[in-house]
DNA sequence: ATAAGGTACTTTGTGATGCAAGGTACTTGG
DNA sequence: CCAAGTACCTTGCATCACAAAGTACCTTAT
């Protein structure tokens, strides 16, 4: 029964959910430290936040990222216990955490406006395209 | 002179501008994509393009990213003599590429959209904070 | 008790990729 | 021929999302 089909472990080549996965990176860090700022959560709060967001996320890529940030003291927890299972870790945001979300808010504010800036210059340029101009 | 100064190359704790370099990520390739969807250009071109838009971007990021694109089918290229200089690599988006562009802007759209409605979220609350409901 | 199932947190290994640093190659001018 | 400028390429490292498998605790049923 072994099929000896191949099953290519890696497409190279680019596909649009690389695509995806790539632009996402980053951004995930920006919008957990945003859901820890408004208050006491565990994983799995925020695991239906950001699936309601659209922002798909599973817990292999979500623990360690709240591993790492609370090791770089931007974050920190407490357990409590739970009525039904085990108990769970509720993250806050530590004072550096808080000014670091302020520079993260700024970076973004700053990346989505330089992107935009590209896109809409495409745009321009799409319907005038009669350039010949200095250089 | 040698100062024998410790420069740690990678700080292993977050900080701003680590944070800065993983939101760009992915980013890149889109903003890359748009760049040659308006015509013919060369490395330095974009590099010019993405300087202006306050992206940074060095030559060890881009030569590779541009070699990727093209054997993934995304892009083509022609060589330019240069009046002054060696030659360049002026490249073109391909009927593949451009459709994949399409694509890229739809998700771009799409991730900014969910960003910004964590974001949104934060600030509602910020302001009305007594939330002891259901659950 | 003990087995089964659900919830929550953790660890390991792989692949992708931004980037620093260094290299190759062509052109022009002394 | 050599220096300087421009343009393109390569190597090695660090980071990180993710899949998959593991550990631990709680409840319910037998």
């Amino acid at each position: 029964m072994t099929l000896n089909q191949k099953i290519p472990k890696h497409d190279n080549s680019m596909n649009i959910e690389n695509a995806q996965v790539q632009m996402r990176k980053g951004i995930l860090e920006f919008c957990i430290m945003h859901i820890i700022s408004r208050g006491e959560v565990y994983a799995s709060d925020m695991l239906d936040e950001l699936t309601s967001a659209k922002i798909m996320v599973v817990e292999g890529t979500l623990y360690p990222l709240l591993t790492r940030l609370k090791n770089s003291g931007l974050l920190d927890y407490k357990w409590v216990e739970s009525q039904s299972g085990p108990p769970r870790k509720y993250y806050v945001l530590t004072d550096v955490g808080k000014q670091f979300l302020d520079d993260m808010q700024h970076t973004w504010v700053e990346l989505s406006d330089s992107v935009n800036t590209i896109v809409q210059k495409t745009h321009d340029l799409g319907s005038a395209s009669e350039d010949s101009s200095t250089k």
